[in-house]
DNA sequence: ACGATTCGTAACTATTAAAGTTACATGAAG
DNA sequence: CTTCATGTAACTTTAATAGTTACGAATCGT
C-alpha cells in the first residue's frame, strides 16, 4: 500500500463491503485487494470499528460487515473516523514570540481552517451506496471487481 | 526545521526580507531564524529565486533580497514557487482495472481540485507586504523581531 | 471439547521521504 | 588575492509509516 492513502483503501473496501451487505470479510481478502498486510489492514480500520462504521466478528466466518446502512455512511463519515489530516501545511508558529511567525501561521491556519471545512462539506454529499451504485451493485458487480481479472 | 513547514518557513524569512528592503539576507541569518542549516535554506528558497521572487547575490555582503515590491508578491506566488502539494490523499488508482478504486479515486480528484482552488485563491488575497504591516514595517520591526530577545 | 479460523494488538524491522551535513566550485567585494 | 556568500552534489541522519512476527481472545463447525 502507497503512502497517505488510508483514505482510499478504506473507501475501497468499504465500497466492497456495501456491494455485498451481510457477507463478512476478511482481512486476508482486503489486503489482496489493497496489495497489503492483513495486519495493515486490521490497524487502518480500527478507526472505523470504533466510530461505528464497521463492525467485526472474530473466528470461523468472521470479517467484517458494514455496521450499518451503505446509505448512511457518507465519505466524510469515514474521513473523520479515520482522523487523519489532510492538509500538510504546518500552522503551528515555532516561536511565538516572533511576530511575523505569528502572523503567518495565523493567516495560514484561517485558510488550513475554511479548506477543511469545504472538504468535509463536498465528502458528505456522498456516501458508500452512491458509489455502490455507481459500480452496479450486488453479487455480479463484487465479482465483476474482483481484482482476479 | 520541522517537516511539512516549508511555506510556513518560506514566508517566515521572506516577511523579515520584506521588512528591511534592500538589505540582502544571507543564508546564515535565516538559517539562525529558522532553528536550520543555511544549506537547507538556500535548497528551500531555490525555487522561489527560479520563479523571480527573490533575487541572490554571492560574494562579500550578498545574500537574498525580494525582487520585486512586497506588496506585489502574494502567499499564492510563494507556494507556486515551491512546487509544494499541501493535500496529502492520494486519488491515483493503483489497480486501474477495479471499477470500485476509479469510482472512488474520481470523487476524491474532483473534491482534490475544488479544495486547491480554494486555497489558492484564499492565499492570493494576501501579499508580504501585508502581512509586514501587520507587524509593524521597517527597521524598527525587523529589529523588534531579531529572535534574540 | 477441540481444532480451525479470524480479529486485536503489541513489539519489532524495513522502507522512504525529508532534513541535516560536508565539501567544494563559482562569483563578487574590498 | 583573500574573504565571504551563493549553488549544488553527495552523503548521513532522522522520523513517519508500512510491513512483519507473534500470540491472545473469541467464535464456529464437527
Amino acid at each position: 500500500m502507497k503512502r497517505n492513502s488510508r483514505l482510499t483503501a478504506s473507501l475501497h473496501a468499504l465500497v466492497h463491503m456495501a456491494q455485498v451487505p451481510d457477507h463478512p470479510m476478511t482481512s486476508e481478502e482486503i489486503a489482496g485487494w489493497l496489495h497489503t498486510n492483513p495486519v495493515v489492514v486490521r490497524r487502518m480500520v480500527a478507526g472505523l470499528r470504533e466510530a461505528g462504521i464497521l463492525s467485526a466478528v472474530r473466528g470461523h466466518g468472521g470479517g467484517w460487515t458494514l455496521a450499518r446502512p451503505a446509505a448512511s455512511i457518507s465519505l466524510a463519515d469515514v474521513a473523520a473516523a479515520l482522523e487523519e489530516s489532510f492538509l500538510s501545511i504546518n500552522t503551528k508558529p515555532e516561536n511565538p514570540r516572533c511576530l511575523v511567525e505569528r502572523s503567518v501561521s495565523r493567516h495560514l491556519d484561517g485558510f488550513r481552517l475554511e479548506v477543511e471545512r469545504l472538504l468535509a462539506e463536498r465528502l458528505a454529499t456522498v456516501t458508500l451506496a452512491d458509489i455502490a451504485a455507481e459500480c452496479g451493485q450486488g453479487i455480479a458487480a463484487y465479482k465483476e471487481n474482483r481484482h482476479a481479472l
